[in-house]
DNA sequence: TGGTATAGTATGAAAAAAGGTACTGTAAAG
DNA sequence: CTTTACAGTACCTTTTTTCATACTATACCA
């Protein structure tokens, strides 16, 4: 992707966690319970069919998550984190919060740009 | 960005992050040393003028990157982390070494891949 | 007088990501 | 006999991101 050596990684690593829905995937595969194709959907409830089966594949592909067919019909299909999925928990805990804190820090300033223009 | 509760903060630092170039502004400016907008272009070779002012932009405006103009002539423009933008680097620091382990995983199931194929 | 360095902006084109809608086959429920 | 659930695929459109090129003003250097 780049040829700048030393530096590429966050790339790497950002490239398994980063598009649009995936980290809300993560977050819900990771409570541990492995979930069915529509009952994604239900958690997801504004990714299209397509942008979920998109996003698995790719989890899949990088091994993080697990699809497991089940051959019935209707279909079944099970969705899991794999226990190498499971090595990006902390390191999604670790955005998570700081997320967390920088929302924080985003209200504290627009409330006391409120307080000062009130003045 | 999306409504359901818990699980969007993610997301919310990862903008502070995303962006094909902002790990790599990020590493550099996480080295301490205030950089000046050509001294950056020279460390991203890669990156257009105009994809580098419009990350300095979005980093300024979440207090990630300080931005200093002196007033000369010809302009000198100096970019430094914040304070605030120091909190990033135990993050960042995770993601990478997270993406080095990944690689490494990856170099090794190809040469197991190589290896069986060749018996 | 022309070239170089600085830190950009403007404009339009191309590429990538995401979204929308329709459609598949099978079985069980009503 | 129609509807629903399941787990998708196919095809096309829209949105977002990135790229490429040209252009700005000013001062210094030769």
């Amino acid at each position: 992707m780049q040829k700048n050596p030393g530096q590429c990684q966050f790339v790497v690593a950002m490239d398994s966690i980063v598009g649009k829905w995936k980290p809300t995937i993560l977050y819900h595969l990771l409570q541990g319970k492995p979930l069915r194709f529509n009952e994604l959907r239900r958690l997801l409830p504004d990714i299209t069919q397509r942008m979920l089966t998109l996003y698995l594949r790719e989890l899949e592909e990088e091994e993080i998550v697990k699809r497991v067919v089940y051959p019935q019909i209707p279909p079944k299909v099970e969705y899991s984190i794999t226990e190498y999925g499971m090595s990006l928990s902390p390191v999604l805990e670790m955005l998570h919060r700081w997320g967390v804190a920088h929302i924080e820090r985003k209200r504290l300033k627009e409330a006391e740009n409120e307080r000062t223009k009130t003045d």
